[in-house]
DNA sequence: TTGTAGGCGTTATCAA
DNA sequence: TTGATAACGCCTACAA
């Protein structure tokens, strides 16, 4: 491996001291302009590029951030792992990638390997922190020591103080995005409208239940339970799902799916070719997400999208302000403290994508 | 951000020098084991962790590889993802993932920004690696400096010597899984055997049409030339060459359709289904990949499935071969260089996977 | 078996 | 405006 040049190479070659051309790729004041130059020109002839694992000893930032997420090929992950790295990257960070398929445990052991390594926050995608019934316990015990980010997932720091300022949260406003849907079936006029749920424990499913039943109520439907069914975000459980509400006797049958996510949503489509369903003419489907590879599926399926470039920009935000709040002594006070826990969490609305897979109801 | 704790504290609390430390947590010989144990002790008392960003510093290697891929979105490419983190991580190492849809201009600018953040070894699993009419520039310029391994793209090292001991390659026998494909139809009854690649350009369609034209004149079929057309890797691209191919007029038309991935295979489906043809009982469909969207799909492909986690295991293991070759003064010879030059290739065999998409001709 | 000290490439604090 | 020089946390001869 060739050697690597360093800042005394690039010194030597520009007849300075390491201290001038350390302080030109910081950009600090006070330095000549034709010094800068001569420094510049050596450092480019030398192919010189400040070593960022130096850099991070002296105890800056690592400028690395990572990303924990259960399962990369869950067609959600990889739209806001673009995004993150995306924005991540313009901002000069670089990512590491984790994936925990397997629940808490796993994810602890992913993130305790990345304890030596100075990440300077830790984004966390999903996994065991959307479980509503038990709290992850390492979530609290890294964000003693480093900051945090939840995407999609409102957990409140477990206290104010020195943690709750490592803390943030993006939200993307699920339930609005399920009113949002369910007021375009009922305004296409479909009045028998279906729920199909990943588990029920998990936060995203509860959410988009919520806001479904918010917007029934609003629109004067009677919410019925035979309509509200729940299994996994996969596309064979909505394909199960959506076969049991089709069979049901035609007075009962709903005329509209409104599903969790876009593999259900799949299903569904599925569903309805096997029984010979038409959609959307005689069968809306809703799907969540409107991720990448709804270009495989016919028709095309209307769905809550959120801006995934949104959630990337958001992420690196907040970790700039993080970063801000922990490192440059600003004042700790508790109304610093206040302010802070207000903004370290960004909402995010969504929008209805409508395409093909959703018109007004038969007959 | 609470101070990290250093070799120092543990040191202190031990009773013992830094230099012990170190050696304990490297597992060097000579150390006494109540030593040993005392350090431990401390080490984990105090929640130690060695600081790979400042063991790096040392000369050593960071224990960090990069992944380049063209877009996490694509299917394919969440499954060697997936993989290449799993085996990396298992070995102590971390990944840094990079999305470079924009071409050789956007992969070298994101690979320049991991210039001074000392990565182990690049692992390239897609994008302009794979065009056949010209070699990216910036993978020379990369190799160098630093090893790189080419995932699924057989280009040459440029030369011998010093960068031939970075070049390293996985390849799947993408050829050899055309012939496994057509073999499988043959054997079937089917004659009229279509080929639905990707763009000419690339290197995973040339390599799978080579083997499908290979196999077909092995079972002395006459390749048709209408029959063999080209698109892109997606399943819109998937649907219209599909849809082309089954408006032959009958006695032309294809029995059964080779696709080149499984988004074009999804598309295939697509296409059947809407012309009222069914799969497999009037069209066989065979796909290529075998990702894990497939399960959205119905009747689940039958597809050339290759080892992800066998690519994940040669990555890690032909880094450690790297490493080894360059750092430990090794005999540079000319002997050596060959021998390398050979082990740094691992070739893997891949499998087919028959599903329901594929079965006898009709009549 | 253990400790001392120099070095890895930067940044930051003082002087000059 | 610039230059010495001490950290940063660890590894590694070399001594003891």
């Amino acid at each position: 491996m060739a050697r690597r040049t360093t800042i005394y190479d690039v010194a030597r070659e520009a007849g300075v001291s390491i201290a001038t051309v350390s302080r030109v790729f910081n950009s600090l004041p006070r330095v000549d302009e034709e010094t800068r130059h001569r420094v510049l020109q050596a450092a480019s002839s030398l192919g010189y590029a400040p070593s960022i694992v130096a850099r991070t000893l002296t105890g800056k930032q690592s400028r690395t951030l990572a990303l924990l997420v259960p399962d990369v090929r869950n067609p959600y992950f990889p739209e806001v792992t673009l995004a993150v790295q995306r924005a991540v990257h313009a901002a000069g960070y670089s990512l590491l990638l984790l994936n925990a398929p397997g629940g808490a445990e796993q994810e602890e052991q992913y993130v305790a390997a990345l304890r030596g390594r100075h990440v300077d926050a830790l984004v966390v995608a999903g996994g065991s922190v959307h479980d509503t019934r038990n709290r992850p316990a390492w979530l609290d015990r890294y964000a003693m020591h480093r900051p945090i980010i939840l995407i999609n997932a409102d957990l409140e720091p477990p206290a104010s103080g020195p943690v709750a300022r490592r803390w943030a949260r993006v939200l993307v406003d699920e339930k609005a995005g399920a009113i949002k849907a369910v007021q375009h079936l009922v305004s296409l006029g479909h009045r028998r409208i279906a729920f199909l749920g990943g588990p029920a424990h998990l936060y995203p499913t509860v959410v988009k239940h919520q806001g479904y039943l918010e917007a029934l109520t609003l629109g004067g439907i009677d919410p019925d339970p035979e309509l509200q069914v729940f299994g996994e975000f996969s596309g064979t459980s909505g394909l199960e799902m959506a076969t049991k509400l089709l069979s049901l006797p035609s007075d009962r049958r709903p005329t509209a799916l409104l599903a969790a996510n876009d593999m259900i949503a799949a299903g569904c489509l599925q569903a309805a070719r096997d029984r010979g369903v038409l959609v959307p003419e005689q069968l809306s489907i809703v799907g969540f997400d409107d991720v990448f590879v709804n270009s495989l599926l016919w028709p095309p399926l209307t769905s809550v999208a959120q801006s995934y470039e949104e959630i990337g920009k958001a992420v690196v935000r907040l970790v700039g302000q993080m970063q801000m709040a922990t490192s440059d002594g600003s004042d700790e006070t508790e109304a610093a403290d206040n302010t802070l826990r207000t903004t370290l969490v960004v909402r995010i609305d969504p929008t209805l994508q409508v395409r093909a897979s959703t018109g007004p109801p038969p007959g």
